[in-house]
DNA sequence: CTCATGGCTGCACACGTTTCCAATCATTGG
DNA sequence: CCAATGATTGGAAACGTGTGCAGCCATGAG
């Protein structure tokens, strides 16, 4: 009673409710004075179709679910907000879940957004398991990943150039002379950890500089995590003279630490992030880092899911480049450190 | 075809749909065996409810909206994070939008959110226009609000006591001896500025120092107006020796430029924030403020929320505390300074 | 004037559930 | 043995919308 329907309306002009779904549809079937006639009432009868009846019959809901770690990672939220952006551009609604990485929860998200018929889903995760694409792919829902690797045949992705990307950011150092240069990964196994690694490794390689495992050590993705391995660095004999991190979070650990030790960046020690978060900017010193166009990656990943949906077949996978953005906390190494470790 | 109905599983079992349903919501109007059976069909044919055509009948989508200026903002995000995580363990799915602040935008997605007939609607955004208000209340649902002050009537929500929290960082800044303690605001007129204002100005009675309205001036609550804010206390004659800053974004800003400057934090001059963001603990040196305890207030709002769906009767508004949180930024003023102004 | 045509309109069904009501069947007490 | 009772089950309507199909009316051509 406190919702008009269509039938409502019906009444009230004394048609049936097929002229006017007709009419609020602007169908060519029905005359312009009674079309005008059936707008007009609907608009004073405060209108609003429901969209689950319709959704009903046309078996679109106009609606995807977006599945993430967790809305509090400043990345993803970047992400999400181009997400949101063209979907409701183009008329769909959104649909936001936390997995928290918890492998139940990930599925009973999963099953909700099947329930709920979700026209397609997009999935920002660290790692997605086998079990969890598997209930993903049963409900025959165009599926769109970002930043996530998986050798799935059917999903499509739009992912960074990691390896690109931390070879350029690697280089950097290298250019500005440094020979020592240590990387900070994320937990183990990681798709992207790996991946960012291997762009290390090319450019040491490049360059001629032999590559010193002792060199590498592993995080969490998270300032704790960059801490420790930062005190691990610096307790090695001779430290590194600069210090590549999987991400900002965990370079903003590996800051904290030199600052506690009282090294001086970047005049004792250079650090380079990536992600290039909105924290980045604003460190002491800021921080050189490689940007993510995350926002844009995020309206990428929704365009390609329209695409999708309009049944076009498009590229399987989106890759983007990253950016180096050169800030204040990398600069050359000591005279004497650039010497004491020469290119061998 | 592709997804099976009630209907098909019904056909399999040999039973009508009704039965069907009966069984797969544990209904002791079937027979145990029956049950039993039409359950193993359901799970072997991969069935799932759904929830569109449950919503038409039952009249409840089992949704909520909640729309917010951008998902980008740290602060929000927390919010939002807090808000999904007892959504989602009640059953509830979540619509995300964001409104950018754009009102022809917040109208569009209240009209969206009214369409898909959710059955209740969280709001976090830093002002709520009585225009937009109205069509919210149009749509005859539960509205729970987030820092946000408004006069309605049918309206709950959830604040955070910003007089009290302003009164007892200013107080803190009092203790350490401070006696030129300037304020930062957000752009003038939003009702949290005011409330943290007259925060600052309570503590500043109290302690029997005068106001001085130079020492106040706006930013714009993003680390740019903080930058410009300080720039212009810096440039007074004599400078503050401390500085209460409507938010950590606007600190953040505030920090950089007394940095440029040349001056020490906190010897030279002290800082303090509000909000306590996840950077707050990784500026240099770590930011002292006002925590708020943003996942439990989306905690909070949604557990609100429930109660009105549940047609209980609760509280219209819940006040929350924030806690003072000491870091680094904070220290006596210089002995000399502190006896230059002395109390008046 | 008659018939065909085209412009509008209404009827009926479908979408997938839930739920009220009636019907069937077996069981038990008298 | 009959009636009443209780346990199961099926039929049908409803939720609000979209749409194929048939029907109605007016108009114009022959």
């Amino acid at each position: 009673m406190s919702t008009v329907s269509i039938k409502d309306i019906a009444r009230v002009a004394k048609v049936s409710h097929s002229t006017v779904s007709r009419a609020l549809h602007n169908s060519p079937l029905v005359s312009r004075e009674t079309a005008e006639r059936i707008r007009r009432i609907a608009e004073e009868m405060g209108y609003r179709p429901s969209a689950v009846a319709r959704s009903l019959v046309t078996r679109k809901t106009k609606t995807i679910g977006v599945v993430v770690t967790t809305i509090a990672d400043p990345f993803i939220a970047e992400v999400v907000s181009g997400i949101e952006e063209v979907a409701n551009d183009h008329g769909y609604s959104v649909f936001l879940a936390n997995s928290n990485a918890d492998p139940d929860r990930e599925i009973k998200v999963v099953h909700s957004f099947h329930e709920r018929r979700v026209d397609g889903i997009l999935v920002t995760a660290s790692r997605v398991g086998a079990l969890y694409m598997n209930h993903l792919s049963e409900m025959k829902v165009p599926i769109v990943l970002i930043n996530n690797q998986h050798p799935g045949e059917f999903v499509h992705s739009v992912m960074i150039d990691n390896v690109t990307a931390s070879r350029t950011a690697t280089e950097h150092l290298i250019q500005l002379g440094h020979r020592h240069i240590a990387y900070i990964g994320d937990q183990f196994g990681y798709q992207s950890d790996t991946e960012r690694f291997a762009g290390y490794r090319q450019a040491l390689e490049r360059s001629g500089l032999t590559f010193q495992p002792e060199l590498v050590v592993h995080g969490d993705g998270k300032p704790e995590g960059g801490m420790r391995a930062m005190e691990r660095l610096l307790a090695l004999a001779p430290p590194p003279t600069a210090v590549f991190c999987y991400n900002d979070m965990t370079a903003l650990g590996a800051l904290r630490v030199a600052r506690m030790r009282g090294l001086r960046v970047p005049e004792d020690i250079s650090l380079v992030g990536f992600d290039d978060l909105f924290i980045a900017s604003y460190t002491e010193p800021p921080l050189t880092t490689i940007r993510q166009p995350k926002r844009q990656m995020g309206r990428q990943a929704m365009a390609l899911l329209l695409q999708l949906l309009n049944g076009e077949n498009s590229q399987q996978t989106i890759w983007v480049q990253g950016e180096l953005i050169i800030r204040a906390s990398t600069a050359p190494p000591r005279k004497e450190e650039a010497y004491a470790h020469p290119r061998s």
